[in-house]
DNA sequence: CCCTTTGTCTATAGTCCCTATAGGTATTGC
DNA sequence: GCAATACCTATAGGGACTATAGACAAAGGG
């Protein structure tokens, strides 16, 4: 049996996030020792194994519980799952590209200040007249 | 004088988002109509469309500060501004740089599962098993 | 002038996902 | 046996809003 702190150097979670994650249901409550500390079983930390590496991929916590519930039932079809995992590919295709616009649009704002004082700086030029823009956002 | 709803519609700033601006000090309190409504100028108009602008090219509320004090001072050197800016985008260049690492993980195993049901899906089993990862995240 | 609709007011709570703090108790290692 | 470390609960904070409730104001039509 694991206690907190050894199940937080093991996964990486911070030990306040894992009695945050209790609080919220995601893990359930564990046993506890005498003292009323928590202790950890080995399925306990598979548990929050796979939610770290989940939220690392950037899935929400609202994701990760489907996916957990859902991989409590081997037998039903993984329709789901796979839905859940394209639809978070998509969104961070879609951040990618809104990222990679604003990218471009403050590396010409970024680059394009050549004034000594902010009289004339670029940068607060561009941000005070939108039109000064050449790509959406 | 413009209304809140009508400063509003003219920068696409929602109407609770502006009251909370003045409420943490990013927007002066403005004047008020008889009916103790809100009136604003125009000069307030722009400092909202650049807050916004700025907003949209991902700027934090601290650096939208600290521009909109910078441009009040314009015998002062620019040098602050461009930093603002320069940071900003390395900090962009960054986000695309770790979302595009978790792109082509999440494609490697949102199109990798060929299993019907939860026992063999390879969605479940990536998460559960980080060694099956081919990229950092 | 009245009525209705729409807009605005304040104050407060909720969102997401944690993170930090305070004041106290357990466990561990020497 | 004691000090250092880890752990406990409960609560508040953070960033940047968003939502709600209950009440008042403004604008347009009859």
């Amino acid at each position: 049996m694991l206690s907190i702190g050894e199940l937080s150097r093991k996964t990486g979670v911070k030990v306040p996030t894992i009695r945050y994650y209790e609080q919220t249901g995601l893990l359930a409550a564990p046993e506890r020792s005498g003292g009323n500390q928590r202790r950890y079983s080995t399925a306990e930390l598979e548990r929050l194994a796979f939610i770290k590496h989940a939220r690392d991929l950037g899935l929400s916590i609202g994701d990760i519980r489907e996916l957990l519930d859902l991989s409590a039932h081997p037998d039903r079809p993984c329709t789901d799952a796979n839905r859940i995992a394209a639809n978070h590919l998509a969104t961070i295709r879609d951040k990618i590209a809104r990222l990679q616009q604003l990218e471009a649009e403050l590396d010409r704002i970024a680059n394009g200040c050549h004034g000594e004082r902010i009289e004339n700086c670029y940068v607060i030029e561009s941000l005070s007249n939108h039109a000064l823009c050449k790509t959406p956002h």
